[in-house]
DNA sequence: TGTACATCAGTGAACGCGCGTTCACTGATGTAC
DNA sequence: TGTACATCAGTGAACGCGCGTTCACTGATGTAC
């Protein structure tokens, strides 16, 4: 396709491929320094020699990659909140194939506890700077779940459970799911790793608030 | 009653007294100066001296008070959630009157919102700090959320409506009005407060919540 | 009531330290011919 | 393929600044007699 390389195919050193690829490096190196140091920390008390020191860079590097902390934090939602639309996806699907009620909502459970599990530092990070001090992150984390409840109301439109339901009211209960969803998450990362009893009661009492809203969803037309 | 003071009954310059109420008022200052400061910052970046500047006194007279920041913190948690206890008791108190379902779940959000109007700046800071990167006040805020959580248990107990109900689900089930109303005050502290449509869509998802969790808890013995 | 001594909230100066940002630079990578 | 020039990610030194904490102090308030 392109003519600037004769050997079509072949693994050559095409122009900037190198030079590009270390400085993705070095950016990625900068982001997962920043993740780690947040574990202990919040993003406004963060510093930049302190994420430079950690990735083994002189100071002023950083400013080759983000104009400031706070736009390393706008990519940290980013990559935070990127990867959970995937699931959801996934989880929204049970519900179209006409699972059963009680199934999919340990189905459901499952996965939010998992992700939380293999995204800990992510999640703390979302928890800590939802309401946090540095603006342009939270107005990140805002538009992120604003798009994310969006898309779960539209997964719940297509559920037969949904006849009768207009769109403004499958937002209210998509938010109710995707705040439940982030107070689980939440609920998890926060529980003692090593403490296997603190953990099934957050997975009990997920279900159990997962039953109760389900079954208001169920009798939400009752009254018409 | 006290044999060390002659006038009985007289506003007498009693022992302490002048130098007690001095000390008192420079704290209440230097509480009152970070809750100002920490409505646009976390705790984990304000600065001792931004406080006492604010208050104008020298960083040293801090620590007369507090031996550090954490302290002050861990004294607003106290001061942002003690009062919310009388708020609640006084919201259960309708339900145990066997006031009417809709007009009940009404008056709460009511409650919740004029609570969050008048708290703004404690709201935040409860928000900010729950999963903020201060250990000790992340503590404070998750004891004094349980205590509240048993406390609302207990009263929704007397309610007619939980006849049938273990102790291990009241508890579930009051978690979830609990988590929803911190939820609910932090989005009216996150609107924009000249914007009274932003306001009553968020009363209104308040109230649709409300209901859908309510409908579940009276759908809850069903099956059984 | 008056006097001599004790307490202690708040002062102000000093300290060493790490911060964010700037700048001219170096040298590996990329481009043109 | 080889050469001369351009680009730009990362360097390292320097800057001024505000930070938390310490210390001996001052003087109003409190106590004892």
């Amino acid at each position: 396709m392109s003519h600037t390389s004769g050997a079509a195919g072949a693994p050559a050193p095409a122009p900037l491929r190198v030079r590009q690829a270390q400085k993705e490096q070095t950016r990625r190196a900068l982001l997962d320094a920043g993740l780690r140091l947040l574990d202990r920390q919040s993003l406004s008390s963060l510093g930049l020699r302190e994420v430079t020191r950690e990735v083994g860079v002189a100071p002023a590097a950083f400013y080759r990659h983000f104009p400031d902390l706070a736009a390393l934090g706008v990519a940290l939602v980013g990559e935070a909140l990127g990867s959970l639309h995937t699931v959801v996806r996934d989880a929204l699907a049970g519900g179209a194939a006409g699972a059963d009620a009680a199934e999919l909502i340990d189905r459901t459970v499952a996965i939010t506890v998992a992700y939380a599990d293999e995204h800990r530092a992510h999640i703390r990070f979302i928890a800590r700077e939802r309401y946090g001090g540095v603006r342009p992150v939270r107005e990140a984390i805002a538009a992120e779940l604003a798009r994310f409840t969006e898309e779960v109301a539209t997964g719940l439109a297509a559920q037969p459970a949904s006849a009768g339901w207009s769109p403004a009211e499958l937002r209210v209960l998509a938010g109710l799911y995707v705040d439940h969803m982030v107070q689980t998450a939440a609920a998890v990362m926060e529980a003692p790793q090593d403490d296997p009893a603190a953990r099934d009661t957050i997975v009990e009492t997920a279900r159990m608030r997962m039953r109760i809203i389900s079954l208001g969803r169920a009798h939400w037309l009752d009254g018409r």
